[in-house]
DNA sequence: ACGCATTAAATCGCACACAATTAAATTGTG
DNA sequence: CACAATTTAATTGTGTGCGATTTAATGCGT
């Protein structure tokens, strides 16, 4: 029996059948439900996350950003030049290492903290699922990513 | 008690904490996942998804198929025209309604596919989990998309 | 039949993602 | 200490996603 719906032999290339497609999907429709609260706070989605990681910690290099969200300085550079011209974080060169580049918060970008605090809940609850659903969810994707992650390393 | 980890006040705005982000992040690492093997056919993740959905059936609307995706226009119209320039695809206005493009498969379109079958099965390893968990994952996944856009759809 | 709302694509502008390359600073090794 | 390897950001180019608008064709009510 094909674990999956229906036993033709193509089934594996069934759109419905495809978890990556479930996954991409969803990873669209999250972004598009955020869009009109973030826009309230003149947020995109991956500005958000990048504030996140500032709001735990200030004055972390642009690499430490990227490995928490899993971006690098090709997508960071002009997303925190954005955040920078909109006046929510600051960007200076480490004396002690010019190589990197620090990014700490203004007195606005650590303000907006508090305006976003509403988010999490609003959106939990778009999300239509317990918060212990929420949860293993959240662990069984990220069991998933770590795995792809891996397989892409190994890869090289 | 806080069924997320930890029990801080701000405990919501931890990124650890954050489902999106599981989702956004693993969506990401998908593409990169798939990146090498797709570039083998000469095709982009979302271009891929299209021709899977193409290979279901042929000669659908652009709408159709941003049914399918959840993609509009405007994302699948430049999209399309790349697949049409690369020869897999074909585009042509439908003489019955001259609002739509019927979108078909050249013989090429149709002979990338035995060339794809091999990817979904790679992929499913590289996710590192049983057909079953993956069937599981996906449902739970297609239930939070379609929670998430039943609520922007309200809020419209 | 007329006109108006609806629908389907295309277009435009902005902001990601990411591969690939470049430039500069630092580290490590002989 | 020299200098090659490594590390960090920035840059460049391509391809999405999506909001907003535009254009053209169709449907629908009177």
């Amino acid at each position: 029996m094909n674990p999956t719906s229906g036993n033709a032999p193509d089934s594996l290339l069934k759109l419905e059948n495809f978890l990556c497609f479930a996954i991409y999907s969803t990873a669209n429709a999250v972004t598009r439900a955020y869009q009109p609260r973030l826009a309230a706070l003149g947020l995109t989605y991956p500005q958000y996350l990048v504030m996140v990681v500032l709001w735990e910690r200030e004055n972390q290099t642009v690499k430490s950003i990227g490995d928490k969200l899993s971006l690098d300085s090709g997508t960071l550079t002009p997303l925190l030049k954005r955040l920078e011209s909109a006046g929510l974080i600051t960007r200076r060169r480490d004396t002690a290492d010019e190589r990197q580049v620090l990014i700490g918060l203004t007195d606005e970008g650590r303000a907006t903290r508090k305006r976003a605090e509403a988010i999490p809940i609003a959106i939990g609850q778009a999300f239509g699922c317990t918060l212990g659903e929420a949860k293993d969810l959240r662990a069984e994707l990220m069991t998933v990513r770590d795995n792809l992650i891996a397989g892409i390393d190994k890869a090289k």
